[in-house]
DNA sequence: GTCTTTAATGAAATCGATTTCATATATTTA
DNA sequence: TAAATATATGAAATCGATTTCATTAAAGAC
């Protein structure tokens, strides 16, 4: 493995005039410039990129906290990322916290030992209390998880809104008893999600019960167990609004298995419009997010800031969402 | 940010044994690490990898190569993988190629810069003798896909006997007018996939026609597509061998939409068996591909390596495969 | 024809750690 | 008790690049 010293050597330049080539400074004369030339691809010189972070201070590289890889809309978030990033020459670490609040601050120390020039946080399991250290370090940004105390840029949607319209909507056609999933965490978004749908309960006159709330549900076998639970219930709900297509999917894949029909016997609201929403039978009605335009918009403001446009203190940015009719419902 | 000439100073100590103290070398007195540490405490230092990496001549990262992040194989197969750099303390940056030879080949130069210890290929787009020049730099292993010609270790299946297995199944059940789906790229993977279709067609003595060969196809767009072409087909087959759950799962939904009876009218055999598989209706019948195994596998291979356990030579891990019956067969 | 710019180059310092080498003291071993 | 070994420490070299600073030659200004 040949260095700028041994191509510096074999044009019979100095280093500095190879790092000027390398840099397409001014000042390097024509004749010296192919000698230095003709020597790296002699040698199959190429730089050690670590030398020049250290000397750069800056890393190239940037990380993206999610839950988990496998979940489809943060792996299609991951994707439009990446593929910005890798146009802009920038390096995507994937970071999985699987749910766990230490997992996420390891990652986070990434920033400390500046093996990253910045974060974007797609998941937020500890207190924005905790996290806030970190922003001393390099630009953390949020990707639509958010926290209202964070003074950092922020791309996200209408969290409240969407829970909303899609609440709205099961009770427009009519359910009056409305189940309701979501994970373990309550980050801002999830906490804006129960106000939205509070909030359309509460307008329509609508009871709740606590019996027809269930945490921890996340995946499509969640799903499946919450429709289980449902049909064991003496006080049934008629609808189930669910934060998440794959754990909807899983109630509709499971209710066709116990030959629960859908909707007449259970309404079922996704959210995220992934893939999956236009592949089961029914078609699941969901909340519309951009995921590619959530991605996009994120990196695009990550590489802002690394080029010293943008502003570190809040700028948020909200993006629209909207309710896809399918059949669920 | 505090550095470790900091440290050294505030301890009373030289750099030496601030770094001993760091790497927990022996022939430290303790009271002088007792000075260290809380001269570390003091000024929060925390250690530059950059430097660290330089100066090691490490980077405790490696690449894996995937086509692209949304096809669930493939993060779900990055979900374990990332779980298992992480508890090894292993960072995993993630490279789609998008199915294109250049961005591969920019990819594999991360390990010529030094930016990366280590290459999971998951993805190949180009000739292996392009990519074989990149062997030399860091240790590079297959996942999942691989080339005869290549001495690097690999861990994969038999996708002969997948597709063999697939298509006598869908012959023992009296389908005997099989089209057949692939992508773009001729991978061994993917010839031996061919290779496994014809000779259980061969076998059976059944006809095969160029017109039922759909190429190009990988996503469940394209899957929906290749419903309509076929139903348009003066001879059309009555059984689709697809190659990959995405585009089996676009089928059996358009066949919902435009009303064509799964499997009477048209048999359709998946692979991978991925979650869509089990979510849609009827349930996709297809190849399982073990791909937690595949994912955890190769990263130990690749663990291994840097550990200088393992060696670079041939070296096959072969997982096994198997057909899951569900309804679309 | 002197004075100021501009162009071209390299030696040495720098980024922040680890490792080698030299040295000094304390402890065993013979 | 002398020789050998183990413990403890720091100065300087090193990893491989970039950047600062100094120097010289050539071009342009007046």
């Amino acid at each position: 493995m040949s260095t700028i010293e041994d191509v510096a050597k074999l044009a019979g330049v100095s280093k500095t005039t190879v790092s000027r080539v390398l840099n397409n400074h001014p000042y390097v004369a024509e004749n010296k410039k192919a000698l230095v030339h003709k020597a790296m691809e002699e040698l199959l010189y190429v730089p050690n990129s670590t030398a020049q972070r250290l000397r750069k201070q800056t890393t190239q590289t940037i990380a993206v906290l999610i839950p988990r890889i496998s979940n489809p809309f943060f792996s299609k978030m991951v994707e439009v990322m990446e593929n910005i990033a890798a146009d802009n020459g920038l390096q995507l670490v994937v970071c999985q916290t699987m749910y766990d609040k230490k997992r996420e601050l390891v990652y986070l120390d990434l920033v400390k030992t500046k093996q990253i020039d910045g974060v974007i946080l797609a998941s937020l399991e500890n207190d924005w209390n905790e996290v806030n250290d970190y922003t001393n370090f390099a630009p953390i940004i949020f990707c639509n998880e958010y926290d209202d105390r964070a003074q950092v840029p922020t791309v996200r949607l209408n969290q409240f809104e969407g829970a909303y319209i899609g609440t709205k909507y099961l009770i427009d056609k009519g359910y009056n008893k409305i189940a309701k999933c979501r994970g373990n965490n309550l980050s801002g978004l999830v906490t804006d999600r129960q106000r939205g749908f509070y909030h359309a309960l509460d307008e329509a006159g609508l009871p709740f019960s606590e019996e027809w709330t269930f945490t921890g549900v996340s995946l499509v076998e969640d799903g499946r167990r919450v429709l289980r639970e449902i049909i064991e219930m003496e006080n049934r709900p008629n609808a189930v609004f669910t934060g998440s297509d794959e754990v909807a999917a899983g109630i509709i894949s499971e209710a066709g298995r116990l030959d629960v029909k859908i909707p007449d016997e259970l309404a079922v609201m996704g959210f995220d419009d992934q893939q999956i929403a236009g592949l089961v039978t029914p078609g699941l009605t969901t909340i519309h997010q951009p995921v590619d335009q959530i991605g996009k918009r994120s990196m695009e403001v990550m590489i802002d800031l690394l080029h010293g446009k943008g502003r570190m203190d809040e700028q948020l940015t909200l993006l629209p969402l909207h309710l896809v009719e399918r059949g669920s419902v």
